[in-house]
DNA sequence: GCCGAAATGTAGCCATGGCTACAAGATCGT
DNA sequence: ACGATCTTGTAGCCATGGCTACATTTCGGC
């Protein structure tokens, strides 16, 4: 949280890097809230999240999904025994919830403003990432104020 | 280019794994998008871009931006001569003019959707990368119709 | 004209996130 | 209960994009 008062700039231009590096942080991020989204329907779906499922879902392979859960795991979002099911911890479950209701809003403001239903279910799947609270706030209010 | 043709799916969810692959496709040309924007704007505003200036500009150090100005060339969007400035190819100052359309698009579709000017400008950083041809063109006939 | 500082380039390390190939455990049918 | 098959795990490769450390080149001051 560090946006003006850096001494020696032009002041026209707000220090891009900044910007830049939140970009990159959200696109690390990314990942874990994918999967521990994904996770969650899972769960809620059929009761149990699998490798096998996961990794079809979300359009990789299976050791691609298994590294991925490995860091949930070495995170602290997901808990699993060998060759069981994948299972959230709370802090888990919780991002899931927050990214679940991020993307709905992202895909109704989408729609709010025109996009077709097909290109807003894509496009939401990539920008919700780096979708911050502010932002998220103006989102609701400007679906709540009915346009 | 495989979108439909999928055949039986049972059309409720359009198969997420499609989603997750563009948006996974999208972060990886986002750098060569940050890279060449800025190389554009560098260039309009000193005349030259320098590597040193390209690395501060994105927060990177040296070495990282000059691999990716390597992958630049590689790709064909942008040329140098050793120890001397990087200049955009024609497919390069293309994509730099078309990315920064689009993020100049976005930001101000964020601010008439009421997201604070500081928030605009660093999520839409992040998200510009994600934005499809048909959501930037519903963004641009939503500013234009006023809301 | 030379010498030192700044800029640029190169080498090599690490983590990430893809992949294929193979190993090992579960499950199900007979 | 056993074997085939499916699922899961592991090993190891590659490319990417960070980094530090070091080499080289350019450039500016003296």
């Amino acid at each position: 949280m560090d946006d003006e008062a850096v001494p020696e700039e032009s002041a026209g231009d707000v220090v891009p890097a900044q910007r830049f590096g939140k970009a990159r942080s959200a696109r690390s991020s990314a990942m874990l809230e994918d999967y521990t989204e994904l996770i969650a329907d899972l769960q809620a779906g059929q009761g149990e999240a699998r490798t096998t499922e996961i990794a079809r879902a979300l359009g990789v392979t299976h050791p691609t999904a298994n590294k991925a859960i490995a860091r949930l795991k070495r995170e602290g979002l997901a808990t699993s025994k060998p060759y069981r099911g994948i299972f959230l911890t709370e802090a888990g479950q919780a991002m899931a919830q927050r990214c679940r209701a991020r993307h709905r809003t992202v895909v109704k403001l989408l729609l709010a403003i025109g996009v077709p239903a097909e290109a807003a279910e894509i496009d939401a799947e990539g920008m919700e990432h780096h979708v911050s609270a502010a932002t998220l706030d103006a989102f609701e209010a400007f679906l709540a104020s009915g346009r």
